[in-house]
DNA sequence: CTTTCAGCCTGGGCGC
DNA sequence: TGCGCCCAGGCTGAAA
């Protein structure tokens, strides 16, 4: 699921549904999550769930103690599950649960088949404040933009990828924002002209925008019973359309490997 | 310094 | 049905 659109979905839905809840045990269950020492946030209570670039970023807090912070990386696969009562997640997922917290009036698993996902906690929240820029906060700006574009050595699409720049674009939306400001993912970074990175700017923040009013990109249906359901699937112009007519000017859309990973786009309408 | 590339893991889909 | 192969929304760190 994972790109600033599905991450930041993930973290409203959760905070709504744990928020303020008491943490009464911890289960880790895969031994790559021993060393986060999640046990620590036992008799800690939920105080808030947010997003840090693409990780789900929890602040546990407890009578006297220090507030303790919970990073979660997604990656590719993991999803957080938050059930109810007594519900549990579906019979033939639970050999991929990797965590659960057991909370008051429910549990939160951390499932996730792959196994790249990952979990951190510290006491101090600056060890997951994220070393790029913000998309959606202020601070984005066009100078911004700019700046960070000037010494750029790498392709456009490449250079989107990177969370050391600007967080939580992933493939699907850098494909779908180059598209959209009609630039081409092969484009050398640092030679945008100063209209296009304006373009590139508004669609940034425009494609993630419009990917969080309709809670992220879902493929597979198999997650509607968590809730956790995008529909940015039926707007994508050409993630996963190769040989399909560009929705803009029906040219047929490709796809290309750059860094090793899939880039679709328009050869007619990017340039 | 940059750029490439294997590796982390598993499951789903496809062709045969 | 079964097998081998390719693919996958992320990121790191070693090698070139």
């Amino acid at each position: 699921m994972p790109e600033l659109p599905e991450v930041e979905t993930v973290a409203r839905q959760l905070a709504k549904a744990v928020r303020r809840r008491t943490v009464s045990g911890v289960k880790v269950h895969d031994t790559k999550l021993k060393s986060s020492q999640l046990e620590r946030i036992s008799q800690h209570s939920v105080k808030s769930v947010s997003r840090s670039g693409k990780q789900v970023l929890f602040t546990f807090s407890r009578a006297k103690q220090p507030d303790l912070y919970l990073a979660v990386h997604l990656r590719m696969t993991g999803r957080l599950v938050w059930c109810a009562g007594n519900k549990s997640i579906p019979e033939n997922e639970l050999k991929h649960i990797r965590a659960c917290m057991e909370l008051n009036g429910g549990k939160l698993f951390f499932v996730d088949p792959r196994r790249f996902g990952t979990m951190a906690l510290s006491k101090n929240s600056s060890d997951f404040s994220p070393k790029g820029l913000e998309p959606m906060s202020p601070d984005f700006t066009l100078e911004r933009l700019t700046n960070l574009l000037r010494n750029a050595k790498q392709n456009m699409k490449a250079w989107l990828l990177r969370q050391d720049k600007i967080v939580g674009i992933g493939n699907i939306y850098a494909s779908e924002i180059l598209h959209d400001c009609k630039i081409s993912p092969k484009r050398s970074a640092h030679k945008l002209r100063k209209a296009e990175i304006a373009l590139l700017h508004k669609s940034i923040q425009k494609i993630l925008a419009r990917a969080i009013e309709n809670c992220g990109t879902t493929f597979s249906d198999f997650q509607d019973a968590h809730g956790v359901t995008g529909s940015y699937q039926h707007y994508l112009k050409v993630y996963e359309r190769e040989n399909l007519p560009c929705k803009r000017c029906k040219t047929s859309i490709l796809r290309i490997t750059q860094q090793q990973r899939s880039t679709y786009y328009c050869r007619n309408c990017q340039s």
